[in-house]
DNA sequence: AACAATGTTCAGTC
DNA sequence: GGACTGAACATTGT
């Protein structure tokens, strides 16, 4: 599930569930969504403070720590969820409380008033770390300008959607993402930048708003017009025709077959 | 049993 | 450095 849309909602979880209660102890002791950590240093690093502060960018979300300590950083994966319990015992998770087996807690915050953050994620995809490289990733994908996505959109020769997709580029489209924008904007995924005219760079720009606002406020990526179709026999939501799967940018990619047609010589190989 | 999966990262090649 | 491929990571679901 997580793209920006569901960071973002786990980030504000965070923020109104989790910020200012003391942190007592943490199991940091899944040494593959900890890495490169060893088992123990999350927990000496964050023991006695509390969160202040949570931020997003793209997929990454970190909290800032009180008394100067690390930021905590945060990335959900493939499927990773944040649940908060109250000192009741109440949890709180985005969309509801949904059934969830101990097993699959990966990184534990216990509070000292008894309540927790659990990193909950089955396929072990996600990670924790403290301080992660904010820097590496592009803008994110909420706020950044057109002029500056009319750049990063046309530069070089890459097939659109992989660069839509790279994160030091512009951050927080993910797969689901990334073809729903393409498809409300009409661009076949494999057009390369470099071919781009600026009315075609203008209609992805106005996409990426309308599909992140959209995803925002239904929900997820999963609530978008064209995800639905992305499967065998699908049809084109907007004009009917069948629907083409293939790989573009190492993603599995599913465009409309007439409005999204490729154009020839920019398939690869 | 084989294969795909909403993410990232790294090695290798051209 | 850019573009690209394939694999790896761990696990579940079909």
């Amino acid at each position: 599930m997580p793209e920006l849309p569901e960071v973002e909602t786990a980030r504000s979880l965070i923020a109104g569930e989790a910020l200012h209660r003391r942190i007592a102890d943490v199991d940091d002791s899944d040494t593959f969504v900890c890495r490169p950590h060893s088992p123990g240093e999350l927990r000496a690093a964050l023991t006695g403070r509390e969160l202040t502060r949570a931020r997003r960018r793209g997929k990454t979300m970190w909290c800032e720590t009180s008394e100067g300590g690390p930021d905590l950083g945060i990335h959900l994966g493939m499927g990773g969820r944040i649940v908060v319990t109250a000192a009741d015992g109440r949890a709180a998770e985005v969309g509801g409380p949904r059934p969830r087996k101990a097993e699959w807690d990966r990184f534990t915050l216990t509070f000292t008033d008894g309540g927790s953050l659990v990193l909950f994620d089955k396929r072990r995809l996600g990670r924790v770390r403290l301080n992660p490289d904010i820097d590496a990733l592009g803008p994110d994908a909420a706020e950044v300008t057109r002029a500056e996505f009319r750049d990063l959109i046309t530069r070089g020769s890459v097939a659109v959607k992989a660069r839509l997709l790279d994160q030091s580029k512009i951050a927080g489209v993910g797969n689901l993402l990334a073809d729903e924008i393409l498809w409300r904007a009409k661009v076949s995924p494999a057009a390369r930048t470099g071919s781009l005219r600026r009315a075609e760079a203008d209609r992805l720009y106005r996409a990426l708003r309308a599909a992140l606002d959209s995803a925002i406020a239904r929900g997820g990526v999963h609530t978008g017009e064209v995800i639905a179709a992305r499967r065998p026999g699908g049809t084109c939501p907007r004009c009917g025709a069948e629907m083409r799967h293939g790989t573009v940018g190492g993603r599995s990619t599913w465009w409309c077959s007439r409005e999204q047609a490729v154009q020839p010589g920019t398939w690869p190989q």
